[in-house]
DNA sequence: ATCTTTGGGACCGAGT
DNA sequence: CACTCGGTCCCAAAGA
């Protein structure tokens, strides 16, 4: 993230402190709050990498209240989307999170790929095809022998035509990589879910907003958890990084 | 040398 | 109608 957007965010977000002190009754502290979002911000920077390598255009519009500050923080952390980031969060998802599973009031969100090997990972019958490596981690592993299985139980979850092959499947967990929401580790045919996919899916979506609430607001975990991301996060995109902008 | 796995450009359909 | 998102298709290269 370049310079000035980063002190015209860290700008914003003192606003948005002055406009929660006055209206918290809770504890909330300067310091370790916008420590967190400093740390959002790194985070961020980090899964932008630099601009250019990806053809990601630079610089959304910059935010000016505390309700988009940390919506739009929480909806990049969960989605994971560097595409739409920062974007304005209309104010009813904020008093109803649970609306953000529907897409204009027409029931449920198309199920993503992530979301369908999660499921399959839950399900003992689906163990032939794929396995978790170390479950806390995220790391999951296709089955070499029933991997297509799962591929062609995907494509009909998904309602294709055509068969879904392990190929095209994987080309869709390798977009994933771009946004982070899973990587790919070195080994063969093992990936990993992101911590904040992780966290997302094992909770239920509903809580997820307070559940993100508390993290930032209250500092440590979410703080950790994030630097543990981007540890991991660094090491398979070394490359990038070091093409990303120099600190600050 | 062959089969499997990974990488990536181009494209598509749904949604906004 | 243009644009974005989340895949899907297909070909090529790397690896076992």
């Amino acid at each position: 993230m370049a310079c000035a957007e980063q002190d015209k965010l860290g700008q914003a977000f003192e606003d948005a402190f002055e406009v929660l002190r006055q209206h918290s009754t809770g504890d909330f502290q300067y310091s370790s709050d916008y420590k967190n979002y400093l740390a959002f911000i790194n985070h961020r920077s980090h899964i932008r990498g630099n601009s250019n390598s990806y053809g990601v255009q630079p610089a959304e519009e910059p935010i000016y209240n505390w309700r988009t500050v940390i919506n739009s923080a929480t909806d990049l952390y969960f989605e994971g989307n560097i595409h739409q980031s920062l974007q304005n969060i209309p104010e009813n998802q904020l008093v109803q999170p649970a609306l953000l599973q529907q897409k204009g009031g027409k029931g449920r969100k198309k199920l993503r790929l992530f979301e369908y090997l999660h499921e399959s990972l839950c399900n003992p019958e689906m163990a032939s095809c794929i396995q978790w490596i170390d479950q806390t981690k995220g790391i999951f592993q296709f089955v070499s022998k029933n991997k297509e299985k799962l591929a062609q139980l995907w494509g009909k979850r998904k309602g294709n035509r055509k068969t879904m092959t392990y190929q095209k499947m994987a080309r869709a967990l390798r977009n994933y990589g771009r946004t982070g929401e899973i990587i790919k580790i070195r080994r063969k045919l093992t990936y990993q879910f992101s911590e904040a996919i992780l966290q997302r899916l094992s909770a239920p979506y509903f809580l997820e907003k307070e559940i993100f609430y508390s993290q930032y607001v209250q500092p440590d975990q979410g703080y950790l958890s994030l630097n543990n991301w981007n540890a991991n996060y660094n090491y398979t995109y070394a490359n990038y990084h070091e093409l990303s902008h120099p600190d600050c």
